[in-house]
DNA sequence: ACCGGGTATTGACACGTTTTAATAAACCTG
DNA sequence: CAGGTTTATTAAAACGTGTCAATACCCGGT
């Protein structure tokens, strides 16, 4: 009894039964379906399960069921705010139901994506909420054929016949962005897209170059699009240069970036350059992370319903895994803009 | 074959035997141990596992073997980007091993700490990298003696008979900040901690004060401490008000927040009243998260190497899951002041 | 031809649980 | 109190895998 205690050898429903006096199979009620067992009995196990500490092995159990009690969730980049807010309203809903969420991060990488999938079909997960790296839906139709239910996020484009999908409108949100930029006088923008196999960044192209048509002017002349390599502020920091090629005569008025992150590079790449937003340039974000509100001048951004995003998005799942005629559904948000200090009108 | 191809039934090891024309140890030992199995009824065995589509199953595999090839992450907020980058360092080099990071989240809720807890035991998870609530050791102790080792993350002040710890030197960090604020002549600081309870927060005021007795002067008199009830922004904009009272004669000179979040949100209250930093009060915030170089002015902060605290733990954690005899270590990082625009010299 | 000794493979069992069909006990009802 | 019905419990059979002792096979040496 000198050092602390060792590692006892574990203690199954077995061991359990044979301590309360009854077969494991009135355990297993127990912890299952206590309305089976009669009321005497039941106390005499939950005794029993307390004096010996047991704690139930989910092997065993989801061995037994072909069903495991976690769910997945994989997401493009754990470390952007963005989804870290999706995560918290996926986990939350998902704690209500006594699910546990597993975090997988695919880096917006193909190669650990696959891997991830390949991981929750092993696991046997209940379900996934997952949002892809690209359209490609092949991972995601292998893992239904395993048995393991997804729900897309973040992807309103794929046919709803394959899984349901919580999406925020895109073109909406490009279309509320530029058409607060035009009303502000704005003839040149400039829009700061990710990576261009993200569908996000494509839609909300679209939603801009609709509300430019819709004003009467020429998309392509009021247009100009730049690629960044990574949504994040460094990309930003970096793109600042090219925004601003051509010198002062035809730099643009305005820049729309698709992601918070980026345009908070931008008000960066500005202020080192002694330029200034609204001042020189408008500057408009989309996400309407925490950090939006939190730089000088304030972001002006798209805001996106992010906790609801994923809590939507397990509630779907939820009614997918406890109905039995499901039918898959395509849930949308509408985004909203929010306006802040960093867009003000063209003063030529 | 008109429709997309229902859910089949799943295929086990056994069905690859039968169709390898082999025994299932056969085919479980050509995914294990691939170098006991000739050559040739491998590549049959290869073969017939492609055909069949095979993915094992890991609770049969964990049940079996008594433990599962998952280990679980702790933190004490997701949204929080300092954890979000620690957790990119545990992952990527877990997944090295491959092994799989299950991320638990405990809201810096003690009650959902011991769920995750519990959750980990039933899992028989490989080990855990743990960022404890409290100082309540407990939990760990308890997780330990289910099977399943820890390694304490930020929590360098456990002894380490209990468990292998990674920190970053607090004390250091605090009399780092201390040091920089009193060579530029402040003679009134204001800590502002987070809830009281944190260790981290406690002991990053030792140093602040340690630091102040070290150039002679009374901490007493120097130090002023203000508690927040969460380490985000909105607190920090929230506590700016009780910083400021007493009026301009008694008001601090320089205010060292215990994470970034309070510090950004202080800077955009002082803001909100017509304030700045460095010109009223400088300003120094801890953590050194992507937002502190973004913000206008930049802020001042003690920078902790995140990515690499969360790597140590897991190689920490790995070590122990390896050696047959482990005794448990303690690493500790030194933390580094980074200057930025936030803070400049005293002017009376 | 026989034996020794390695190598490749097999068969059977165990892991901890859930579940189903069967049994035992208790409770009605006429 | 017999017969029937509900209720409480049990025994045994899976679930898919890893392991290990036992077997079959092969080869070279005497």
């Amino acid at each position: 009894m000198s050092s602390t205690e060792g590692i006892r050898r574990p203690v199954g429903i077995n061991d359990v039964a044979a301590r309360a006096g009854v077969s494991p199979g009135t355990v297993s009620n127990v912890l299952n379906r206590p309305e089976r067992v009669a009321e005497s009995t039941r106390r005499r196990v939950e005794r029993a399960v307390r004096e010996l500490d047991y704690v139930r092995n989910s092997s065993g159990r989801s061995l037994r069921s072909g069903r495991s009690d976690s769910v997945g969730l994989l997401v493009l980049d754990v470390t952007n705010p963005f989804f870290a807010e999706v995560a918290r309203g996926v986990e939350d809903t998902a704690g209500e139901e006594g699910l546990a969420v597993v975090l997988l991060n695919s880096a917006e990488q193909a190669a650990r994506q696959q891997r991830s999938i390949r991981l929750l079909a092993e696991q046997r997960a209940a379900g996934a909420v997952i949002m892809p790296v690209d359209g490609d839906t092949a991972d995601l139709l292998w893992l239904r054929k395993q048995g393991v239910p997804g729900v897309l996020l973040d992807r309103g484009d794929v046919s709803d016949d394959i899984a349901c999908s919580v999406s925020v409108d895109n073109h909406a949100g490009g279309m509320a962005a530029g058409r607060h930029l035009i009303n502000l006088g704005h003839e040149r923008i400039t829009y700061l897209s990710g990576p261009g196999h993200l569908e996000q960044c494509r839609t909300r192209l679209e939603g801009l170059r609709a509300s430019v048509a819709e004003s009467g002017a020429d998309p392509d002349e009021v247009v100009r699009v730049i690629h960044t390599a990574q949504l994040n502020a460094e990309s930003g920091e970096k793109a600042v240069e090219e925004v601003l090629a051509g010198g002062p005569k035809r730099r643009p008025q305005a820049v729309f970036c698709t992601n918070d992150q980026l345009a908070v590079g931008v008000l960066k790449g500005l202020g080192e350059r002694g330029l200034g937003a609204p001042a020189d340039l408008s500057v408009v974000g989309y996400d309407d992370v925490n950090l939006a509100a939190l730089v000088h001048p304030g972001l002006t951004t798209v805001a996106q319903p992010k906790y609801e995003l994923g809590r939507a998005a397990m509630q779907l799942l939820l009614s997918e895994l406890h109905e039995s005629d499901h039918s898959h559904a395509r849930l949308r948000f509408a985004p909203e803009l929010t306006v802040r200090g960093s867009t003000a009108a063209y003063r030529p």
